[in-house]
DNA sequence: CAGGGAGGTTAGCGGTCGTTAACCTGAAGG
DNA sequence: CCTTCAGGTTAACGACCGCTAACCTCCCTG
């Protein structure tokens, strides 16, 4: 739980500031030189931390995928641990997806947008990660709902990604009512889709 | 009602296949030898058709947005003519939004991720429409969840548009439990978030 | 049957972009 | 004090890409 203190590595500065430009214009609308600019050195310099543009793209999205799918098993994980139900399994799982969306909201936007510009061995590995972060997801809502047959629960899974990954478009931070209650209303909302999933005997 | 049954035009061909590589790989991403090439001919002579490349994607949005806005206004006056309530507009907004995202999923891809690459005109006029529909929900949902402020309905009715839009992400159409039952649960989900929006009083 | 426009073709220009090459500099270490 | 090396710099190359130019070929029409 170390909470960092130090600067930022170069290496850092330039993966945030590339991320948010990719999330802007798209992955080949923005220039190595663009991204140079964004931290201060050149162009060319970039080469010295990275072997190529498309190494940074990898580096974001592998990172993104392994970063939900370790803090979805850790939440898991935790909660089987106490004597809590499947319930507040699924409500933790979407409070990490929802701070995620919330504080890191380039990062989202690339992850399901640029994925097809990988090297296909970095795109398997995302996939991967993906789809047992997805699983991870299908496996506590089937609990909770028991009546979901499995495609339907991935479906259900899919869209509330969906959901929860809207945040890009719901304006600048500044418009937001405010954080907590945003993050509140998408959890409602989360759970509240999930539940209508479950129960086929809607009116 | 006219249903078409003539061939499409080679400039509607050149539209659809625009949009779908577009989607796949966006649109910085293709060339314009690849869209002539889908259609059968090569490179410049889609500007016979077209003034240039950024006025495919233009008239992709912009015709994406206002099909959007006019079927929702129409739906909302038909149902508005009728004996029928509040719930029954916000029923016929959803089934229309989901017809349109699963019939057109290249669209809907394009509809939220190259808006930028827009022209200052073109992109004003794409938010503007976009902006429009928004409203048109956001209306109709305050009137079934009078709970709801204003800021609240709006965020909602983005994040329902987030979980309606996932269906690109839903794996290719043969993959999918059926386009009735896809459209169901969409349907079924949609509902239950805007209600768990509506009714804060969650346990 | 002339002729003209719609809708193609190929060749090529000009600009952009990712990447490499060659060079510079300041700080650390023996 | 000399060396080394991490981390920059600018110049330039080669590929790609959007677009234009110039030309061709049906087909329709008077």
């Amino acid at each position: 739980m170390a909470t960092r203190t130090d600067a930022p590595t170069r290496r850092e500065q330039i993966l945030k500031e590339a991320a948010r430009l990719f999330a802007e214009r798209g992955f080949h609308g923005v220039g190595v030189d663009e991204i140079g600019a964004a931290v201060g050195i050149s162009g060319p310099g970039l080469y010295r931390h990275f072997p190529g543009k498309d190494a940074m793209l990898a580096e974001l999205l592998v990172g993104i995928s392994g970063q939900l799918l370790t803090g979805g098993k850790r939440r898991v994980a935790e909660a089987a641990g106490g004597a809590e139900g499947a319930e507040a399994v699924l409500d933790s799982l979407i409070e990490g997806h929802i701070d995620f969306a919330l504080d890191d909201r380039p990062l989202i936007t690339l992850h399901d947008r640029e994925l097809d510009r990988l090297r296909d061995s970095d795109r398997k590995l995302v996939r991967q990660l993906q789809r047992q972060y997805v699983e991870l997801w299908v496996e506590v809502v089937r609990e909770v709902y028991p009546g979901l047959t499995e495609p339907a629960a991935r479906s259900a899974v899919h869209s509330v990604f969906g959901l929860l990954n809207s945040t890009p478009h719901l304006g600048r931070p500044g418009s937001l009512p405010g954080r907590g209650d945003t993050a509140a209303l998408l959890h409602r909302m989360a759970r509240g889709a999930f539940a209508a999933a479950g129960s086929p005997a809607a009116g």
